[in-house]
DNA sequence: GCTATTTGACCCGG
DNA sequence: CCGGGTCAAATAGC
């Protein structure tokens, strides 16, 4: 462990002043400060989030117990593999299976992530509708205390390729643009885009309010265009982990690859800030695109700016303390979820810091 | 006619 | 008992 406090504290040196320089580099957009400045902000970001990554990895290598043991001996209940169903909707399947007249809906603290859209549609664009994935609303409800009611999803391949991914859409109270999303399970059905980085759980459909694309099952094109929309989204992440059972997970940090850079074209700019969170466990790997954390209930956030720039990525304000994201987030190999192959595209996949890639936050 | 969405009822956990 | 999550019949859209 003792190990573990220098490189956890290098790394949280890192990444705090990774958020700090983020933090500037905000600044700088709103003002008028030259793109030379900006560049040089984003290379010194660059070069904290690849030093920390590389910490990450280095202590993954050197089998930190502390990391890696929890992640191996994540229960299998909780996860299953690539077709499981981790959540309650699991449970209840699991139990069908067994036990045809057991109905029980027993509900159970399932791994999830949330995310968090923010919808500009002052372009017109009426919002992140998809996040690759194809989801059947399933439900609605109003939640006490929230303006808006939540809908629920599920993966439209439920049923076909065993796929209990749900997800939570709750457009936020102080801010009608922003839905966040909460993702359950993880998809174990084939619709990854191919061009698709791991979608991270975005956003998708919102309430029927809002514009509510149709989710053609087979429908690729559209998934795909909507990977793409996805980059444009400012994803952060945040790990909530109540659920006792997983502690410490492993994270990923998984960025569009440049390529998605391109998206944007400019005339809507539309744009959303995406930020996505990430909670328990083991969460999909299959989507995560961002990473994910660990530790404890604490959250780690990575707000998203404001709508306007593209890419990049907001400043980290960590709301509790970086630490403990840190400390337990990192092994993205060592994770239970392993089996991840994140169809993201490049970059991240090795040990390739995926912010190195120019282009990734212009 | 088929599939997705809507929506009230039902179930479960706290 | 209440709130949240899911089911499933009814309805809408293609």
């Amino acid at each position: 462990m003792e190990n573990g406090l220098n490189w956890e504290q290098t790394l949280i040196n890192e990444l705090a002043q990774g958020m700090e320089l983020a933090k500037q580099l905000r600044a700088h957009l709103n003002s008028t400060s030259s793109a030379e400045s900006r560049e040089i902000l984003l290379q010194r970001i660059l070069s904290s989030y690849e030093k920390a990554f590389m910490i990450l990895k280095w202590s993954r290598s050197i089998g930190h117990p502390q990391l890696s043991a929890p992640i191996t001996n994540l229960p299998e209940s909780s996860i299953s593999g690539d077709g499981s169903p981790q959540s309650e909707e699991f449970d209840r399947g699991f139990k069908d299976q067994q036990d045809q007249n057991d109905v029980s809906k027993k509900r159970k603290v399932l791994p999830t992530w949330t995310g968090q859209v923010r919808v500009c549609s002052e372009n017109g664009f009426e919002g992140p509708t998809e996040d690759g994935y194809s989801w059947r609303k399933y439900g609605q409800k109003d939640i006490l205390g929230a303006k808006y009611p939540r809908s629920y999803y599920r993966c439209t391949y439920r049923s076909l390729q065993n796929c209990w991914a749900t997800k939570q859409v709750q457009r936020s109270d102080d801010d009608p643009t922003i839905f966040e999303i909460i993702y359950r399970g993880r998809h174990s059905c084939n619709q990854t885009p191919h061009t698709a980085p791991p979608p991270p759980p975005s956003s998708s459909s919102l309430d029927k309010q809002e514009s509510k694309p149709k989710n053609n099952p087979n429908n690729y094109q559209q998934q795909q265009q909507s990977q793409n929309m996805f980059f444009n989204f400012r994803t952060s992440s945040r790990v909530d982990t109540d659920d006792s059972d997983n502690r410490d997970m492993a994270s990923h940090f998984e960025f569009p690859s440049t390529s998605s850079l391109g998206w944007n074209n400019g005339e809507n700019n539309a744009s959303f800030a995406f930020s996505t969170l990430v909670s328990d466990s083991i969460l999909e790997s299959c989507c995560l695109p961002s990473f994910v954390s660990p530790a404890t209930s604490e959250t780690s956030y990575f707000p998203v700016p404001p709508c306007q720039v593209m890419n990049g990525f907001g400043m980290v304000h960590s709301e509790s303390d970086l630490t403990d994201i840190i400390s337990s987030n990192t092994s993205a190999t060592n994770s239970p979820i392993v089996d991840l192959d994140f169809s993201i595209d490049p970059v991240v996949q090795d040990s390739h810091f995926p912010f190195d890639n120019p282009g990734f936050f212009n």
